[in-house]
DNA sequence: TCTGGGGTCCTAGGACCC
DNA sequence: TCTGGGGTCCTAGGACCC
């Protein structure tokens, strides 16, 4: 039997556990650069709003209901996401970490399920304070459905336990975890429109006309387990560091700061991961809802000596910018992306090269030792920017209580 | 006034090889 | 004056997920 445990509303949940006065508050929570809902607390659900609404229209409105509204705040969700986590790891032995807000648990040979699943959802309150709903069935595919037909019932505790005759026929299509917009108006189009009437699907035809995807989804349905627990997440095959700018950017100077932050943030992340680039590619694009001109490029550039410094990074990142700069256009947004990952024992290095001076590697490890204590981006590459008007906005941002000394809160007894 | 960010996997099709 | 068959590898693009 495999579990599904999803936080509730995990963005807001999270807003909410250093405020406890805040815990009938409706809650929103915006994406960056404050534009649009991107997580809304049971209240905001209540009052009718949607995700993905854009903030601007809706501001006098959510005023109005009393909605507090927060930026993102990712330093955050990722440290409550990890607690959540451990706490997991503490009660089963095998947890694989779906997303920020989701894992899913091998729940093999566990005796009184029920009891077991509404352990699991208490302890995480109880340590966390977070809140989350589980579901449990035969197979993975089938434990998400019954999670949310748990999130859809309320009073059960938030713990659903689907068992056979499975009720399938209850399920839209749409809910079912595979198939998303394309593929549910495809197989809505063949009189395929609940996850009963998928289940029932010929594999053959299932994996003829789609794939082999869906050929395992059909199957998971059934009850056939064809999905196993990932309990290690494998070494990642891209990373990537992308924003929207505050506003337009329209000078070199100013885009070259973007990218050289993006480039300096990207090769922290290669780091933590402890893996290096054979290639760097960056790319740079106007508003594709803009009415102005548009342009959207990028170019790459391969290192012979596989690296994950920020100084070759960005000296890399601002070479392809050289390339791809055009004047005369109002940049919305650019993106760093690393590939062609290796690992230390993978990485190729070139037989008559230098190797890179053992000083680079030192400086690095200064650097994220001083930005992980006193704070991100404490120390920086210059050309990064000062003043960085271009930076997105975080109206909003709510302390980082949990990974930020002076954030801290205080508590007065 | 605005319209997120970061991943994975699969398939189709072209280049190239014998 | 014609043009098979069977591979591999790579890339781009499309689908999905949160």
């Amino acid at each position: 039997m495999f579990a599904l445990v999803d936080c509730n509303n995990f963005y807001a949940s999270c807003e909410r556990v250093f405020r406890p006065d805040w815990r009938k508050t409706p809650i929103a929570v915006l994406s960056n650069n404050d534009a649009c809902l991107i997580a809304r607390s049971d209240e905001v659900k209540e009052l009718g709003y949607k995700l993905g609404d854009s903030y601007f229209k809706l501001r006098k409105q959510l005023q109005r209901d009393g909605v507090i509204v927060r930026s993102s705040n990712y330093a955050l969700y990722g440290d409550l996401s990890q607690r959540v986590m451990e706490c997991l790891e503490d009660l089963v032995p095998r947890v694989e970490v779906y997303s920020i807000d989701e894992a899913f648990l091998d729940l093999h040979g566990i005796q009184d399920l029920p009891a077991f699943s509404q352990k699991i959802a208490r302890t995480v309150r109880q340590w966390t304070s977070i809140p989350v709903s589980v579901g449990v069935a035969q197979t993975k595919t089938l434990a998400k459905l019954a999670n949310h037909l748990g999130k859809k019932s309320r009073g059960s505790n938030n713990v659903h336990i689907m068992e056979p005759p499975y009720p399938l026929d209850q399920i839209e299509i749409e809910n079912v975890w595979g198939v998303g917009r394309r593929l549910s108006l495809r197989l809505r189009l063949m009189g395929i429109g609940t996850a009963q009437d998928l289940a029932e699907l010929d594999c053959m035809t299932a994996r003829k006309k789609f794939s082999v995807v869906l050929e395992r989804t059909v199957r998971e349905l059934r009850g056939e387990s064809c999905i196993e627990i990932e309990e290690l997440s494998p070494d990642p095959q891209h990373l990537m560091v992308s924003r929207g700018f505050k506003g337009k950017v329209t000078t070199k100077h100013q885009l070259q700061e973007a990218v050289a932050t993006y480039a300096s943030r990207v090769a922290e992340k290669a780091r933590a991961k402890g893996v290096y680039a054979g290639t760097i590619q960056l790319f740079i694009r106007t508003s594709p809802f803009s009415k102005g001109p548009r342009y959207v490029n990028n170019a790459s550039w391969t290192f012979r000596n596989p690296c994950n410094d920020n100084l070759s990074l960005v000296k890399a990142a601002t070479r392809c910018l050289d390339t791809i700069w055009k004047e005369g256009y109002a940049y919305q947004k650019a993106g760093v992306l690393l590939t062609d990952l290796s690992t230390e024992q993978q990485r190729i290095t070139p037989l008559f090269e230098i190797t890179p001076r053992k000083t680079t590697g030192e400086l690095m490890r200064m650097l994220d030792c001083m930005n992980q204590r006193y704070g991100p981006e404490t120390v920086r590459i210059a050309s990064s920017g000062i003043e960085r008007p271009w930076m997105m906005s975080r109206e909003f941002l709510s302390p980082s209580y949990t990974t930020r000394w002076k954030d801290i809160p205080t508590v007065r007894a």
